[in-house]
RNA sequence: GGUCAUGUGGCCGAGCGGUAAGGCAUGGGUCUGCAAAACCUUUUACGGCGGUUCGAAUCCGCCCGUGACCUCCA
């Protein structure tokens, strides 16, 4: 079998996966703001890192995911009005800002259960780690690369940028930034336009505010992923990620905070997700194109002709190549809606079909060519995590499964041992490493109950020809949102809408 | 302006030098009391012009188009 292939944002090439130690993979993902409601461009990036956790669990390796909560503001702007983002907004709403961090990170929780996100491992906040960042920015100071000024402490790149090589992850050069760093107002605290905060001094106005060595005030941007990664991954861990507008400056910061600090490149792989587009377009506050997730599953939103369920979206974004940008629209999202919809459906199928080994109806070529489509699945995803081909193989196989299930194939084209692999990769690929499952599992309560009843009545209706009767069944149920199959075995089944 | 991506059929999207995955839609068909669903089957695609090569969607150059980062952002 071939080995795990990942794409190094920072070698930008395409590397074997080497554990730092053997059987284990510590995973840092940078994780969502708190100051707002979650949006469909947060469900890309920790579905995909969702995607890269499962499989290395199915690989068999010993994972920490750490993914943060950040839940002390950003500057607005930097150098302008400083404020802090999140405790501007509570003033707002007129909530304590802690309030407010906690509903939206309920929500933020929520909306990862409705995509059927594992949790990670660890899920520490920037509030909870104020002595760290501290810690390190004192650190910092104490190796000569950041100064204090007025209560802020900021970062020294262009000291940094003279021993290291800074600006490698996001392919840019001290240079150019000099020349295309925009002219703020209030930049005159820093030695050099392109440093940036590690500690800001808190105006009066300000909610969040922690004591510190240089007076009262509120971590800078960057520190708090160098805080918490060090702490709960070590110096040097093996997977940094998260979406690619962060690989600068977020993630530069990162390197150079925590190289100077724990004498260390963080991470050893950087995998960065491309961003979502909607018509074309990125989709971003300053856009004015966002979609809360909640908008997204119930269908309000201007933009949207109906509501999406979560594995729709999610299987949505399997189709596509995480480094790819990915458009949504509604016919786009429409067609991976059916599209799931059979795929589950011969999943379904062939969960039910049972081994048999007669010699009658055996099919050599198929069975291989089965068993070589399965196999690739692994080499796909060994192939920095290509679920588009894996999804692709897997609708492959679907007509052979609706074949033998529609008896149009004996039920022994397929070995015995085939057949049980084909049910194992399935559900092993659909369930465990896509983290796909089934959103329309029946009420198996007393709503069973009643629509068997009504069925069987349909069943007997039609049999003696009473198409009124039959009909009226159907149709008022469809009414409701229940739609009645009737099936070529001359079973009725029902789906709810 | 600087840097970096990208342009594949009606739509979405794989593809990384060897006769173009897959999904949806469309057309045809099977099934059916009717319907729906389901299933089977199905046509046209590599932005333009040059170049490298036995051979290019894939590499190089130029042009055109789109987008991202440079500022909070996933």
């Amino acid at each position: 079998m071939s080995s795990l292939k990942i794409y190094n944002s920072y070698t930008r090439q395409k590397e074997n996966f080497e554990p730092i130690t053997p059987g284990h993979v510590g995973m840092y993902v940078c994780g969502p703001t708190v100051s707002g409601e979650s949006h469909l461009g947060h469900a890309r990036p920790y579905i995909t890192f969702d995607i890269i956790y499962r499989y290395f669990l199915h690989l068999g390796y010993k994972v920490r995911y750490v993914r943060n909560i950040t839940d002390a503001g950003h500057f607005e702007e930097e150098g302008r009005e400083a404020e802090d983002k999140i405790a501007d907004k509570a003033k707002l709403e007129k909530l304590e800002p802690m309030e407010l961090v906690q509903k939206y990170t309920n929500l933020f929780h929520w909306a990862m259960q409705q995509l059927n996100t594992l949790e990670p491992s660890i899920e520490p906040t920037a509030t909870g780690h104020i002595v760290e960042q501290i810690d390190m920015i004192r650190e910092i100071i104490k190796e000569g690369y950041a100064y204090e000024v007025n209560g802020s402490v900021y970062f020294d790149v262009k000291k940094y940028a003279a021993h290291y090589p800074y600006g490698k992850l996001s392919g840019r050069n001290l240079d150019d930034l000099l020349e295309t760093t925009r002219s703020l107002e209030g930049q005159d605290e820093k030695r050099n336009k392109q440093d940036f905060a590690l500690w800001k001094s808190a105006p009066p106005q300000h909610i969040m505010r922690w004591n510190s060595p240089w007076g009262e005030g509120f971590p800078g941007w960057h520190i708090e992923c160098s805080a918490m990664s060090s702490k709960y991954l070590g110096a040097e861990f093996d997977i940094h990620g998260g979406g690619m507008d962060l690989q600068f400056p977020h993630h530069e910061s990162e390197i150079a905070q925590s190289t100077i600090c724990n004498k260390h490149m963080p991470a050893r792989y950087w995998i960065h997700n491309n961003m979502i587009t909607i018509n074309g377009r990125k989709m971003g506050k300053s856009y004015n194109n966002q979609i809360k997730l909640t908008e997204m599953f119930n269908g309000e939103h201007p933009l949207l002709e109906k509501g999406y369920s979560p594995m729709t979206i999610r299987f949505f974004i399997l189709q596509t190549h995480y480094r790819s940008t990915l458009d949504f629209g509604n016919d786009a999202l429409q067609a991976a809606e059916k599209g799931l919809k059979r795929l589950w459906e011969a999943y379904e199928a062939l969960k039910k079909l049972s081994p048999s080994s007669g010699p009658e109806g055996f099919d050599q070529q198929l069975d291989e060519k089965v068993v070589k489509m399965l196999l690739q699945l692994d080499e796909f995803m060994n192939d920095d995590f290509n679920t588009a081909k894996v999804l692709a193989n897997l609708f492959e196989l679907v007509p052979i499964i609706n074949a033998i299930r529609d008896k149009r194939l004996s039920p022994n084209t397929l070995k015995a041992t085939t057949l049980e692999m084909l049910q194992r990769y399935f559900h092993e690929y659909i369930e465990n490493i896509l983290g796909l499952r089934d959103e329309n599992a029946k009420d198996e309560g007393k709503l069973d109950g009643v629509l068997s009843l009504l069925i069987e009545l349909r069943k007997e209706a039609r049999a003696k020809k009473d198409y009124a009767t039959s009909d009226k069944i159907r149709n008022q149920l469809q009414a409701l949102g229940i739609s009645l199959k009737d099936d070529k075995d001359g079973n009725i089944s029902y789906s709810i809408n």
